[in-house]
DNA sequence: TCCGATTTGTTCGTATGTATG
DNA sequence: GCATACATACGAACAAATCGG
């Protein structure tokens, strides 16, 4: 697709559906493309032509061209019956996703509706790409997981246009503030609260946090470190916040801590780590300085994964619902599909957004220091 | 219509319909109907262009033009022309799996195909229903890791009717023997042969094996652990072989390995492991009896899996391709679907099975018996 | 109601690229 | 390697419909 004809084809296709142009608007003459693109009109009118062949555009002679309404030609032209919905992560095998889209596939599959996968790579570009195609498309309902839900998305018009074509979505984990969607995800605020708090009541002062703040989970869990520190009456040193984001996660978090670990004011005791990924590597680094968990220094996870107990030192973690989640998204999204059939008037019957409220699993990796300190004195 | 181009369509379209041209014949070649109609190459372009998004034409760049079989046709571009892929497996989530998935998705997306997955939880019931609904379905091309391959699949005749419709698929990490489908699998004979070889050359005589033996992954490796036996000349007692199936796996492998720890008899040195998941499991089981790997027993697992470097010990595993495995199948389906809409003659273009031949990264959970020896003397 | 500017529709010519046999 | 056939792209001209003044 490197033909000039499908930039302009593709490029009119994205203003569609991004919502530059909506329903029965005038898009530019021929002739402004032409000036846009620098093609000419033959190369302007073969990628219209498409366009309207496929039911994007159509033109009126004299008047102009103009975007077609997609959400009515459906009605006609859908006779495809078939369930389907979309799952969009930033990553299908990192880590946790894996047992949500489990846990969301076998309850979408159970009521017959089939699953479309779609990964963004954390990249906002390709979840662009997923969404464009995803438009294109009937779907009858798309399950996100947020790129980068941190930060402001550039993609914001194509979940518009979702609303505008109604098709229901919901956002798992995280969702993007702007957007205000329907949504499945941890109280995260307190579930880093949790972490801290835990240590804090265990008698840690000296506690560094670490987080990944490309994603709100990370941002947020950070407030509740914060927040535990200050209910407590705890002063933190600013140095003792690391944060990093997705790109630099196999390293900085590591480097920052060693530093810490390095440096001579070092009377750290506890860690808190944005999720038991980190603290698997973190282990790591500990071992190399035969710095024992816990005895010399607690650290506290996030996630309660599969490597939450893989290791010699079983993690203390914060449950993260995984599957459960899954479920929940599945029977969420179910739920808003049937209510969109039968729209007519069923206003009492409302689909609402689900928090979870953190548990934590407490193992071995923390460790009691006010009980430490009356057999010592 | 009396346009020019409109009445070269309906001269094209008329002799379509009374038979002049039959369906996969070619007709005049575009400078012959520029003769015949006396117009210009663009307007018989448009004429054509118009038949072919119609259906009733189709163009092949440097061959010709030719009437399409609309009987056909219905079947063919019925409502969507999207690309779709389907991937079974047994399970989404686990272990390796998610790795798999990845590399195939991410090299289908870049070619535009959609993916579809199911999973069938390693139940031949759940296999035949998502059989079921794929055959109803549209789909370009299926990529399966087979449930329990190691016993005859009672859903042989499904894959036999995929085949019937050429629906392209292939099998990864195993397949099932009456099929011999195209295939991308590791050789597993091999990779338990390493496995038990590289204990075999470290010195160590008396070594148990433990194998999940209702996928042929196992049964191979099992066969690749008694080679290594016979090979070297290292009578094998019968009890050192341990064997589970999938339903078995959290508990019964643990339990026999505890048996042989705990037996009087107890000289073992070395564990061959079906995977690096029971590794783990394993040394859960070690810790407690304050066994040390490797000093007291060495342990060697399968897949290279994260895993494999998540715990105090590094993991000795045979390397699984994951993302590599899927990526390849991925690439494979590929060709096939392009293979098959081009099936005129081209056949010295052939797609072929690929069998990873298994690599193996040494870590530190085997010791070597030899060397010792040596120094104790 | 007509005019003129704008916009799409039709048609021609020409050139170069790429796939097929 | 070469001729053939389709693919992409540029330019130009005139026709037909629309719309504001």
């Amino acid at each position: 697709m490197e033909t000039k004809y499908s930039m302009v084809k593709s490029a009119l296709k994205s203003k569609i559906m991004d919502g530059t142009y909506t329903p029965y608007q005038k898009i530019s003459s021929e002739s402004e493309l032409m000036k846009e693109f620098g093609v000419s009109r033959h190369t302007v009118r073969l990628a219209i032509g498409d366009l309207v062949t496929t039911g994007w555009l159509y033109r009126e002679q004299g008047s102009g061209t103009f975007c077609a309404d997609r959400s009515k030609m459906n009605e006609n032209q859908r006779q495809n019956s078939q369930k389907n919905i979309a799952i969009i992560t930033t990553y299908i095998s990192d880590y946790i996703f894996p047992s949500i889209i489990r846990g969301a596939e076998s309850r979408l599959s159970q009521e017959g509706y089939q699953v479309s996968i779609f990964s963004t790579n954390n990249d906002h570009e390709k979840e662009r790409q997923i969404l464009e195609k995803i438009l294109t498309q009937q779907f009858d309902g798309i399950i996100i997981e947020p790129t980068k839900s941190a930060f402001s998305n550039p993609n914001i018009n194509y979940y518009l246009n979702l609303e505008r074509l109604s098709t229901p979505y919901i956002m798992i984990n995280a969702y993007y503030d702007e957007l205000e969607p329907l949504s499945i995800v941890m109280d995260d605020v307190k579930g880093g609260f949790m972490q801290t708090e835990h240590l804090i009541k265990l008698g840690h002062i000296d506690i560094v946090g670490c987080f990944k703040t490309d994603d709100t989970q990370g941002t947020k869990r950070m407030k509740g470190f914060l927040k535990a520190h200050r209910k407590h009456g705890i002063p933190l040193n600013p140095k003792n916040i690391i944060t990093y984001n997705t790109e630099e996660k196999s390293t900085k978090p590591i480097e920052e801590i060693e530093k810490i670990l390095d440096s001579k004011s070092n009377s750290i005791t506890g860690l808190v780590c944005y999720n038991d990924e980190l603290v698997i590597k973190v282990l790591d680094v500990l071992r190399r300085r035969t710095i024992r968990v816990p005895e010399d220094i607690s650290i506290i996870g996030y996630d309660d994964s599969v490597l939450a107990e893989v290791s010699e030192v079983k993690l203390t973690s914060i449950i993260h619902p995984k599957s459960e989640m899954g479920k929940a998204a599945a029977n969420t999204i179910i739920d808003l599909i049937k209510l969109k059939s039968v729209n007519k008037k069923n206003e009492q019957h409302q689909v609402d957004s689900v928090v979870y409220t953190p548990e934590m699993a407490i193992r071995n990796s923390t460790k009691d220091l006010n009980q430490q300190k009356i057999t010592t004195q």
